[in-house]
DNA sequence: CAGTGGTCTAGACCACGTG
DNA sequence: ACGTGGTCTAGACCACTGG
């Protein structure tokens, strides 16, 4: 430990964590006396435990002190991958290919859930994204038109909505939900598999403020895996 | 904006980038004139877009400046949860009930992706996880003895074998896999459905430096969800 | 009340990598 | 070479909350 940055502080606290010395529930050293044991700054010191209070290894109180916790519930921490890259990383060819694209009024599920006019019309969008000629994931999309009223017009067949939404239609929040769903017939068909077969499945909605911009849902073929790590 | 800090101009940055002002792939200011633009200090500024470049909103390097990412991949975090908070947040009674537990050899599928010996024992664990009466999740679990031997005599139908070895074995990485599989017989038993129904699937293995702690299948009764924040 | 973490500042030096 | 972000320091004040 030659060099002293919030780095080294970081990895040398969360051994003495992992290690045992520091046991669940206990408090820890207050920030001041951890920086004169390691001779650096408490500014120091501070950077390395905010983060790993990020990483859920640890909680602190202002005036309570920093507590190893009980449950380290670490965050797992990862990135949604764009479809296409995820293709592209395997060496295949990527392409979307529209199975369905209308303007209509959505379903009562839908507009129930984003809180809209039940006569409101949506642009509705099935997409198959295929890797070679593949069908990789199945993407069925809801579009607000007030929000992105461009995409009527937009080369769909070509880059896909996802990405062409994430540079015209910036969102400020949103939500994912993952689980496990059984193909459809459309599903079954695009994807050669019996219906009823186990998908991984993505819901993704997203908003620009209180704008509800786009909300889809995405069936990867079976066997797909979404790795993170700890 | 009265208050100035690291929270307030991250927010006002991240507005700017939303509102198009400034596009996905352009160079924005430099951490000096930021903070004279916000009359606070460079530190303050360098915070605020450390935790835009964590939120995968831009991306930094030195001497080429900041950028808008062209495709803002956010990382999602979240906690994946203890089943026992999942379950007791419901309101429900929380208990595992053991289904198996042997110490065996262990298949070779496993010893392949661990890199264990092939003679080497493993303690083995088929828990369910029930939500007062219904089974709420099926666990498999493989622990390595030499890292853990008190599993053994661990009350494991007292305190999930999960939370004992989060409290007594700490671990440093591990990894994560999601996906959907196919109810087999036993999981279809448990959760008194049809073979075959979409499950989603959780696969977790952690490791305390290059040791092997545990390794486990977690399957959820239908329509489980996991949910999580853009 | 007093001790703890949360944050800011001003200045400084360094690492990096682009041009 | 030099401008950019990465980081450290010392000191300061504040917000919170436990005792």
């Amino acid at each position: 430990m030659n060099v002293i940055n919030h780095h080294s502080i970081r990895k040398a606290i969360r051994q003495r964590i992992e290690s045992g010395e520091w046991q669940p529930g206990t408090i820890i050293p207050a920030e001041a006396d951890l920086a004169a044991e390691y001779g650096c700054s408490r500014t120091t010191v501070n950077r390395a435990m905010q983060n790993l209070a990020d990483d859920g290894l640890i909680e602190r109180k202002r005036r309570a002190g920093t507590r190893v916790k009980e449950i380290p519930t670490r965050q797992t921490t990862f990135k949604i991958p764009i479809v296409r890259h995820e293709i592209e990383a395997t060496g295949a060819n990527y392409r979307p290919h529209i199975l369905l694209k209308e303007t209509k009024r959505a379903p009562d599920h839908i507009t129930a859930k984003l809180h809209l006019d039940q006569g409101e019309k949506l642009f509705h969008l099935v997409t198959a994204h295929l890797s070679d000629r593949r069908v990789y994931a199945v993407e069925d999309r809801w579009v607000n038109l007030a929000a992105a009223p461009e995409i009527i017009s937009a080369p769909l067949d070509e880059i896909s909505a996802n990405e062409w939404l994430i540079r015209k239609v910036p969102y400020s929040n949103g939500d994912v939900v993952f689980s496990a769903s059984a193909a459809s017939k459309r599903e079954a068909e695009a994807f050669e598999i019996d219906i009823g077969a186990a998908l991984f499945t993505v819901d993704r909605t997203t908003w620009l403020d209180d704008i509800f911009i786009t909300t889809m849902t995405l069936r990867y073929r079976p066997g797909y895996q979404l790795n993170a790590r700890l």
